[in-house]
DNA sequence: CATACTCATGTAATCGATTCCATGGAATCG
DNA sequence: CGATTCCATGGAATCGATTACATGAGTATG
């Protein structure tokens, strides 16, 4: 490997020379600048961005921790956060916690040995002393998607109280009484305001929301499937189900397309939402309902927080609001 | 931050010990391993990877630099190549090039400066001097999912040509005679051999591959959605169409469903078929042939064959074979 | 012409870990 | 008991860059 006492030697001067020429901020006479310039060609120089790290502190590095990199959502926002980050000059590292605590805490950990300038983490779980301890250590991070308890970091949030509670109002108008959800597990902050959300809304039309109305998944499309499974089981079959986010919805649609003709009919039978918008769900028949989530600018957001507390800003937390997406799905059923 | 000195000087022993004890690799005096492990834990001592990594040069890091992170099939590549990553001990750091040859490049040059172990690139373009040159300064490269001109270096491919020749064979003997492909860009390698392995079935079964009837996307969904739009407009319209990757299947998708009054029915009218599995597929109304890719095991063996090359073994390029997933979008027209 | 100031450049310290080598005490051997 | 080996431990070099400080030449100012 070419090192700067490599071009220094081969350009005759110092390697101090090198670094501030090949830095560009201070000048230096042209002789020495073309010299040092060739040289630096010529034997295909590539400054070492570890020795650099060590002695700047700073990695224009930044660590990006997502619950699930298989879900969509997650792409989408970490490419949002990744695209926003180059542009400001960082790369990203990114870990998948795939719905794991310990695989959370292992990035984390590592993230923070690599001296990464900031973390962006989707808490997979709601507590995490790691985390807390990293906050505290004013190491700067930043929260998505789901809170998490006494980590005293700012967080950016998409609002879909307002969303669900629109989506309820549409079903309650259009005849349906018997509401059900599938949602996440109980430790996700987002499972929790999703839920409430729903059940407020459902109360604030006088309409009960029985236990076993409620199903909690776990996120991934196993889940889904189970959850549609129960509720199909239970006597009367709800006459509307909201599904939390995407996998799950995926695996719900599956036990109803293979339960295609013993199943209720959608939309005629049960009306069909989803918490989170795919591309595809326009393709399906019926088309399905959906609340779309303002993804990409979430991952700019957090970026943008991340870089303006690296600058040594104060900043706090933000909610964006979610928007319904009204599909034949939750149709009216014909009342023929 | 607390560093290794601040450790030995609250243990009382020097930076040698400490270092020493921590790795656990040599003995040390039990004495004085409990007062260094006492004294890590109570200062919350992180060591520096980053001065670690120049000591011993070595990141225990490798790259990764996919063409488009929001296609789920380099989702899912990733997905595998960071588990296998894991699971030896390393991290991985990915870069989107997003299809786009500069950035391609722009990530291969920051990876190389920090110095990660080994790189995996999903070629963009066909030819790049930067992985050329990282090829032969003998930095570990592995190529996956589309060939590149002149970089000597290991790849991992996924062989369609014998499910794209099962699939030509199949619509064939269900009546269909006018074929037609929408393919990738040029200088795509995946592209190019999509389009031979179809071309070279179609005349094997003595029919004609019309330049027409040969659409170039860029692989991306508006693209698709273009490409399916000019062989609708085509006079005779062909009765079989394959997408070459997800996202244009996506884009041709939609244009078929908002024309759903007036363009052919499938699979009444024109078969359609997509190179690469969607769960989503069989949700459809027809439910989508397609040709399957083992994107899991393409991650898991460029991993593989990473850590091989990094551990200084030799190895050789691998073909993974792909499957055709017959569903009803390709069902034989019932001449009723 | 002397003093001060600017500016290009070099010398050497520095970042935080690892590791080679030296040292000295304890254990082992003939 | 003296010689040898072993081993725990510390001192200091090292990785490759950046940068504070030193130096000396050239320029400007009175």
């Amino acid at each position: 490997m070419t090192t700067i006492k490599d071009v220094a030697r081969a350009a005759n001067v110092s390697t101090a020379s090198v670094s501030r020429v090949l830095a560009g901020r201070e000048h230096a006479s042209d002789g020495m600048r073309e010299r040092v310039v060739a040289a630096a060609k010529s034997l295909n120089f590539r400054p070492n961005a570890v020795a650099r790290s060590l002695r700047t502190t700073g990695t224009r590095t930044v660590g990006l921790v997502v619950s699930d990199l298989m879900n969509p959502f997650f792409t989408e926002l970490a490419r949002a956060v990744e695209d926003t980050a180059r542009h400001a000059g960082y790369s990203v590292i990114v870990g998948n916690a795939d719905e794991d605590a310990a695989q959370q805490d292992h990035y984390v950990r590592i993230l923070l040995e690599r001296q990464v300038d900031g973390l962006i983490v989707v808490p997979t779980i709601a507590t995490s002393p790691l985390l807390r301890e990293a906050a505290e250590n004013n190491h700067n991070l930043v929260l998505v998607d789901r809170p998490a308890q006494d980590v005293h970091a700012p967080i950016v949030l998409a609002d879909g109280a307002r969303a669900i509670g629109e989506l309820v109002d549409h079903l309650v108008r259009t005849g349906r009484r018997d509401l059900a959800i599938v949602t996440g597990p109980d430790h996700a902050g987002t499972s929790r305001e999703r839920l409430e959300a729903f059940r407020a809304a459902v109360t604030r039309h006088g309409l009960p929301l029985a236990d076993d109305r409620v199903r909690r998944g776990d996120f991934r499309s196993g889940s889904g499937y189970a959850a549609m499974a129960d509720l199909l089981a239970l006597d009367p079959v709800p006459d509307a189900v909201l599904v939390a986010n995407g996998p799950m919805a995926l695996g719900a649609l599956q036990l109803l397309a293979e339960r295609d003709q013993t199943s209720p009919h959608v939309p005629q039978d049960l009306a069909l939402a989803v918490f989170d918008d795919m591309p595809w769900f326009s393709l399906l028949r019926p088309t399905l309902t959906a609340i779309a989530q303002p993804t990409t600018r979430l991952g700019e957001r957090a970026m943008q927080m991340l870089l303006a507390r690296i600058a040594g800003e104060e900043v706090g937390d933000e909610r964006i609001e979610c928007r319904l997406v009204l599909r034949e799905s939750t149709n009216p059923r014909r009342t023929a």
